[in-house]
This record gives C-alpha cells, sequence and structure tokens, in this order.
DNA sequence: CCATTAAGATACT
DNA sequence: AGTATCTTAATGG
C-alpha cells in the first residue's frame, strides 16, 4: 500500500509536482491509482460513463470521433502531462463521453476519480490553472484539426498525420498499416497507398511492409 | 510449406 | 478521390 503511493509521488514528480502544489501532490497519491494501458487498448468509448480522468504520465491516447455510418476519425494525441479535459466537463456535468480514446502506444495515467474534481477545482489554484490551460489547449487542438479536414486536401493531411505521429511516436520510422493510416485521415486503403507511393517516388520516405521510414530531410520541409 | 494479410496494380466511377 | 478486384510479397506458424 505505502509502497504504491511512494511510486505514484515519483511518477508524479516526472512533470506534475512542477504545475501542483504540494497539497494537491498529496490528494493526488491518496486517491488516484496508476494504471498501464497496453498499446492498442480503447480506453474509452462513445457514449461511456465517465468516472475517473486520467492524468497521462507517460505515453499518447489517440482521441477519436465517429460518424454515423460508424467511421472513424482521429483528432488529436493526448500527452504526457496531459489530460482529457472534455471529459472533465463531461464528469461535471455527469454525461456520457462523445470521444473514443484507444492507447497509441504504452500509456500510464494516474485516475482521479470524478467528485475530486470539482473539489480541487475550489481549493486548488493550481489545478484550477491546470484544468483551464488544458481546456484552452484541447479548443486549440480540435480547431486544428477542423482546419485540416475543412482546408487540406488529402495529400496535405497524409503529410500533417505523419508528422504528428512522428511527434508523438519520438521517432522518424512509423510501424503502421495503409490501412490504419486511411481509417485515421477517414479514406481508403488504396488512396493511402497511392499517395504514400508518390512520397516514396518523390524521395520523401521510404516503405516497407508495416512501416513507413520518413527522411529527415522531408520532415525539415514539412515544418 | 501454407495461411494470412499488407501493399501494389489496374480499371472503372 | 473513392471503389472493386486481382496480384504480389512479407510474415509467422
Amino acid at each position: 500500500m505505502n509502497e504504491n503511493k511512494i511510486v505514484l509521488r515519483e511518477k508524479l514528480s516526472e512533470y506534475f509536482s512542477e504545475i501542483f502544489e504540494e497539497d494537491l501532490i498529496n490528494e493526488i497519491i491518496e486517491v488516484g491509482n496508476l494504471n498501464f494501458i497496453p498499446k492498442g487498448e480503447l480506453l474509452i468509448d462513445i457514449g461511456d460513463d465517465l468516472t475517473h480522468i486520467p492524468l497521462i504520465i507517460d505515453g499518447a491516447i489517440k482521441i477519436m470521433l465517429e460518424d454515423q455510418n460508424g467511421e472513424e476519425i482521429s483528432l488529436y494525441y493526448l500527452e504526457k502531462g496531459e489530460t482529457c479535459a472534455i471529459s472533465f466537463v463531461n464528469c461535471i456535468q455527469r454525461n456520457y463521453s462523445i470521444f473514443r480514446g484507444i492507447a497509441e502506444k504504452d500509456t500510464e495515467g494516474i485516475f482521479i476519480p470524478v467528485e475530486k474534481l470539482d473539489e480541487w477545482l475550489v481549493k486548488y489554484k493550481s489545478w484550477r490553472h491546470y484544468i483551464i490551460d488544458s481546456y484552452h489547449y484541447r479548443l486549440i487542438g480540435l480547431v486544428h484539426s477542423i482546419e485540416n479536414l475543412a482546408f487540406l486536401n488529402l495529400e496535405d493531411r497524409l503529410i500533417k498525420y505523419l508528422v504528428d505521429k512522428i511527434k508523438i511516436m519520438r521517432s522518424n520510422i512509423l510501424k503502421t498499416t495503409h490501412e490504419e493510416i486511411a481509417t485515421d485521415i477517414h479514406t481508403s486503403r488504396t488512396v493511402v497507398s497511392r499517395l504514400l507511393k508518390d512520397l516514396e517516388n518523390e524521395g520523401k520516405l521510404k516503405l516497407r511492409r508495416n512501416r513507413i521510414i520518413i527522411h529527415s530531410s522531408a520532415l525539415n520541409l514539412w515544418k
């Protein structure tokens, strides 16, 4: 029991101790539970009851939306030090999730029960700022997704997707399939294959089975 | 070696 | 840009 708390404190110290005051850290250690979410696991689905809010310690969560036909589209990622502020408001209103969250890679998070969120909002200034900041940050993220969808052609969307993914995975070798990319940017596999082939012919990347190797020269170009 | 499946190719809308 | 279909290639048992 006590050992768990030591681990929790250690995990929090990496990022959150910079932004949260000591009393709040202690409370998080008291009520939070550390969870490991392996890559590919569904963390939360659309319509799920929200009982806990995650503080991401390490890894990344892909946030997705579903259309009327059950087709998915990926919106943005949650990373180390972040939380889902959208789910925060959902929690307060005791609503159901409007998003789907899947672990993009092995992820660790501290889960806080809903009741505490409200309480801490009044009690801790740092918590208040953290929630407002991340809400703002999520809004910016959403606006970017909308911009991408509305104003960019498919090729540019694909490029942006690759750049984002490289940032999240911290590697320019992406272990993914054309099929997965297709669902994420909401198009068909053949189209992704075609576009990637074009980029390969332009010398921007190399294609292997289950693997895309992006050249750093192209990466600089796309930034 | 074979089954599975990712990815390439072609043709049509 | 997207769909349908076929072929080829990689991978894991």
